[in-house]
DNA sequence: TATGAGCGG
């Protein structure tokens, strides 16, 4: 499964994301999205998970948590998450 | 080149 991960540091790598992630379950790979223009660090990634349970428990854990004295905002990718399930 | 909500190759 993929999942969104928003309001990451800049300074954060792809290896500490997948670290993060797979302290609550497999990770398969881990993608930081980077601007056209300024070939920068958008400020958001991708976490894809082979294991869907493992995946939604790693949202719920990670979501609203402190990375690098920055707050994170975890959620499924492809689609935002809805308010009304 | 650039910065802080948003969904990428």
């Amino acid at each position: 499964m993929d999942i969104h991960v928003g309001s990451i540091p800049f300074k954060i790598k792809e290896a500490e994301l997948k670290i993060l992630f797979e302290q609550f379950g497999a990770v398969d790979s881990v993608k930081i999205i980077i601007d056209k223009i300024t070939r920068q660090n958008k400020g958001f990634a991708f976490v894809s998970m082979p294991d869907d349970k493992e995946a939604y428990l790693a949202i719920d854990a990670l979501n609203g948590t402190e990375l690098k004295e920055r707050k994170i905002t975890v959620t499924r990718a492809g689609s935002r998450p809805n308010k009304k399930l």
